[in-house]
DNA sequence: TTGACAAGTGACCAATTGGTCGCTATAATG
DNA sequence: CATTATAGCGACCAATTGGTCACTTGTCAA
């Protein structure tokens, strides 16, 4: 991703953040990595700490800015077979990009250990996400698409089990087949109970 | 709990594996925590990977003990406000048993990292807790309390959004009351939308 | 009483690890 | 060309940590 050496520091440095933790991660095997000497990381940050926080920053800029401001938050899907899709179409990015699997280890692992992972976990396994659908649904009812409920509750009851089975992808990525149809699945359960049949040729 | 001096160090073990992850724990600190010496340790187990494979073989035990066989899982309820009950008794106690909230912990910490907390993650957070309610569900849609469907769907729909919100609740226990309160909600939402209105005197 | 054994202690060891320092080489700058 | 800032290196340091060992103490059985 990055070019500058700063930049490939960070990299290197979620991947071992994320796979072996903090207290896992070794300055000298990570300098190794990218063919560096432990003490050439220190002409770029102060201490692991440091990096640490850095990983962070940079995490957190990632996500506003593809989540962050409304504006770059798809629109409202005009019918339930586009709910469908974008649901798929958003799942398709968020299981696979490598960075962002990166992420979400490292929230799940530290996420006891660092107040800053402890708070955006929250953000980002449960408020955030559901939020986007918050608005999505309040749209697709106001639309008559969607059954006339609370938008917030439908919100958590959609994505919920959808961030837990992304949570078992990431766990288990050899079962990636199955768990996109159990998602599919119950994405399509879903539409057939909150869908309006009578805006849609019925199920 | 333990009694013997090699069960406490397990106890002991629990906690500064959950909270320090496997990596963070020191043998010192944890026999000092419990007025022992480091080598002490050494009496009862061969080396740190002993103790931690000991922890694990007791929270396996753990959880067969109390969910292992059909007859430990709760019989089917008779209406709709049985399974709000019941489901929030389990819940009280899913939430605040000790060990259990540390064994949480540790999972979810440790998943990527050792290959046991890996397969009982997927356990302990999908699949065992869907299964019990699965069952619980189809003997309801089979008494006409619930509405007929996919028994297995329903229950991955129910437990996934309850889950997610015992972990945020591990995460920041100072929510507990809101958390519960949300749960509350779901919880009857969820009955509102597949509970049968006929068999029960109707919302 | 004696001998065996279980449980515990503190000193010690070797490996690991975050961090510092002085040195070098390269490239930009006056 | 001389100078200076930048980026990198390897040696070194002190602290931590898992593990070993010789030794002590108390208990129980023969």
């Amino acid at each position: 991703m990055g070019n500058t050496t700063k930049e490939k520091i960070l990299d290197a440095a979620l991947v071992s953040f994320a796979e072996n933790g903090y207290k896992g991660t070794n300055l000298r095997d990570l300098a190794a990595g990218m063919g560096l000497s432990k003490s050439a990381l220190y002409r770029h940050y102060e201490s692991k700490d440091d990096i640490w926080n850095a990983v962070f920053d940079r995490m957190e800029a990632y996500y506003v800015s593809r989540f962050g401001s409304p504006e770059k938050l798809p629109t409202a899907p005009k019918s339930c077979e586009e709910l469908f899709d974008m649901t798929m179409q958003m799942l398709n990015f968020t299981m696979h990009d490598k960075r962002v699997i990166l992420m979400r280890q490292l929230l799940l692992t530290e996420q006891f250990r660092d107040e800053r992972a402890r708070h955006f976990a929250t953000l980002h396994f449960l408020n955030g996400t559901k939020e986007i659908y918050t608005k999505i649904f309040a749209e697709m009812m106001d639309n008559g698409i969607f059954r006339k409920d609370d938008p917030d509750m439908l919100a958590f009851a959609y994505t919920a089990p959808i961030t837990e089975l992304v949570h078992y992808c990431d766990r288990e990525p050899e079962k990636e087949a199955e768990i996109i149809q159990r998602i599919e699945a119950f994405v399509k359960h879903f539409i057939k109970i909150y869908g309006n049949s009578e805006k849609n040729h019925g199920e």
